[in-house]
DNA sequence: TTATTGAATGCATAATTATACATAATTTTG
DNA sequence: CAAAATTATGTATAATTATGCATTCAATAA
């Protein structure tokens, strides 16, 4: 992975942060906002590029335009999130997620976005995050399930 | 509103069925399967339902396919929240919400979902949800923020 | 009932998007 | 390094989607 890859990521990037700030209604009004940042492309080539980035087409006022997928933005902030998170701990009853100062909300908020059915709640401080669990889960099952969720180890 | 408005409405309806328990590729395809069940129009009449019901495109490993946006679902589903909870009451630094019985996991499961900036966390039982304000946070603001939410008077 | 109005739809086609194929660029293998 | 393999992209065009216009049909007014 060298310079192509860098400018097949650039293009990506630089394609979502145009999707996520302007309203982009086809692929050729793309492709003359893509060349007005020096990067120029096909429309063909976008086509493909919003199929692998899971850019989807949804219905606005105006006509269809592209968004970037929720699903896109999740991963995205999970990338984040693992970032901030140092160790996730347990005893018998409770899960202890330490973070960087200040991080622990942050956290806090995205786990409790996952909804999950083992979590009964969370309670954030600055830097710790306590997980209550559902009665009738296995912490073990709900630390591995938190790890893989947030990316860590 | 009569026949005419009827028939929209069913052609609507198992539009949004179809979506869901299908892979639907291309507006021939969703055709073909409405006339299978009766329903026979154009491809530029679906090309305008789609629109009008707010269908995303999004992209599949096999192509581009049809869902039903999520905002779609969330009305849906904020719609049947609404019918479970009975009232919201507050004092000075917690706000309790109480449903029937058995729903209030559901509900608070919906609050949490929210991913409110005002909320520090929920613990739900069987009827009652304890919804706990970040520090800073005005009380009568978020009660009014969840009852927008909620759907409630 | 008949006339009028407005919405819904089909038809034809314009606009947009996707893709087969050829080529060039990049990476990998020997 | 040269050859082979892989990946990315443009070109041309096929496939799909959107839309202007005319028509039909339901709803409403007279």
């Amino acid at each position: 992975m060298h310079k192509k890859n860098e400018e097949i990521q650039k293009r990506h990037s630089l394609i979502k942060h145009l999707i996520s700030s302007d309203d982009i209604y086809n692929q050729t009004q793309l492709a003359k906002l893509l060349k007005q940042n020096k990067i120029t492309v096909t429309q063909a080539t976008l086509s493909r590029d919003l199929f692998e980035l899971g850019v989807v087409r949804v219905p606005s006022p105006n006509g269809n335009v592209y968004r970037i997928s929720p699903d896109e933005n999740k991963n995205a902030f999970q990338y984040r999130i693992a970032e901030e998170v140092i160790s996730i701990d347990s005893n018998e009853s409770l899960i202890v997620i330490k973070t960087y100062t200040g991080r622990a909300q942050g956290v806090a908020l995205f786990i409790d976005r996952q909804n999950s059915n083992e979590i009964l709640g969370t309670i954030a401080g600055d830097d710790t995050i306590i997980v209550v669990p559902k009665s009738g889960t296995t912490i073990i099952k709900l630390v591995n399930e938190l790890k893989t969720l947030l990316g860590i180890k």
